[in-house]
DNA sequence: AGATAGAGGTGGTCTGACCACTTATACTCA
DNA sequence: TGAGTATAAGTGGTCAGACCACCTCTATCT
């Protein structure tokens, strides 16, 4: 009962080769990776098939081509897959809300992780974020929450958070009105404090404030 | 100063291109996408290229190919791309205990969402995860928390989460002493009840426990 | 009318061939 | 000798054609 070609996608079976290929050549990121042709001989495949894997990574901006010198692992940078799908995906309202769901989680858990933990909440940023807001107010909402998680240590809960923010297309600009401000500054002196109950209030709040916003002229 | 191919990445246009199709067509979820012979002619490219640009989308689950039939505009629903980037983020190993803690936030967040809904918590799938675990305890760890994410109806977290419990080599297998039996039927029982503090509390006791059980041997 | 064999369309893959570009090498000439 | 320049090799980008495996529909045969 040999299956020459089980399935159909054997492009996949080439991007989780090239995965073990990356971890057991020990590639970096910026490092280079074999070039077409020899990945093509290597895994027995035709350099179309090797492409069409390749491609797709690019798409997620998980690898960089540069013609005439090769290809590199890049950074996740670029993530140049949001703005792809960004403009295929906002049809789908299940998705839509589950991403913004998800994101909330990871957010509260920045908050609770916080005010849990004293070295934490009396950082010094917060106070810093207070000021900037209570001068000009040239603060953008995403860097509020970015310090959160970034405070907590947990760097992939920050790559989630990163991603997910740009999948939500949710305003994530300058701060409106004023009552916006008085609610983040009260989320932030709650933070300072440490008072996780009135920190995660001001927060609902906050997201109310935000979904309230952009439901009116949508949908 | 004319550039016959100013930059190189062709196969992003294609992307574009085909965006504007499926609008212009108004191509819906589930509806056939040209063949690729003919977006090859109609976009003045090889086959070749349409495919990069074709794989790139399915790898993101934009799209749905199926040999013999065609090309198809996909629902959001898959996610595989998030997989994919899982297996390329965990590449550079931050380190297994953000993996272990941001796990923990999906699990926590779903316990919160469960407790908070009576709809949610009062689910007749608790009483009979418990009534296992009074017969023959022949349930595994994973069951009861994958049950609560799946309560929550956020798919994606029930996907971000399954990766992440693949990635950090918990023993997620079957339950061991009656102490733990203990902690879990406590668990299932308030979750049951909607008690939120109790939940967590005896959900961080069988953290603790089975932390404890292979902090041992490592580390 | 029903079942069957065929043709046509589709994605999946491979091969070979160019092109444009980058880099490294070897060469030439002052 | 040294600097500059031609050349070659290697790389990704693209295309064309050719098969294959699979699905569907149709026309034919019983």
């Amino acid at each position: 009962m040999q299956k020459p070609k089980p399935p159909s996608k054997m492009f996949l079976d080439i991007v989780g080769e090239l995965k073990s290929i990356i971890k057991e050549e020990g590639i970096i990121t910026g490092g280079k990776l074999p070039s077409e042709r020899e990945l093509a001989e290597r895994l027995q495949a035709g350099r179309s098939t090797i492409r069409e894997a390749l491609r797709s990574l690019e798409l997620l901006g998980l690898i960089e081509t540069r013609r005439g010198e090769g290809t590199f692992l890049a950074d996740f940078k670029k993530h140049q897959l949001v703005e792809v799908l960004a403009a295929f995906i906002m049809q789908q309202p299940d998705s839509i809300s589950d991403v913004q769901k998800t994101r909330r989680i990871h957010e509260k858990a920045a908050i609770v992780s916080v005010c849990k933990d004293s070295a934490l909440h009396t950082l010094p940023v917060w106070e810093s974020l207070l000021a900037k807001i209570e001068l000009d107010g040239e603060i953008l909402r995403e860097d509020v929450i970015r310090e959160m998680i970034v405070a907590t240590g947990n760097r992939l809960s920050l790559k989630i958070w990163f991603l997910l923010k740009q999948y939500s297309k949710v305003p994530f600009d300058k701060m409106t009105g004023v009552s916006e401000k008085d609610i983040v500054k009260s989320l932030l002196e709650n933070l300072h404090q440490g008072t996780e109950e009135k920190t995660l209030e001001a927060y609902s709040e906050w997201i109310e404030l935000v979904e309230g916003e952009r439901g009116e002229k949508e949908e």
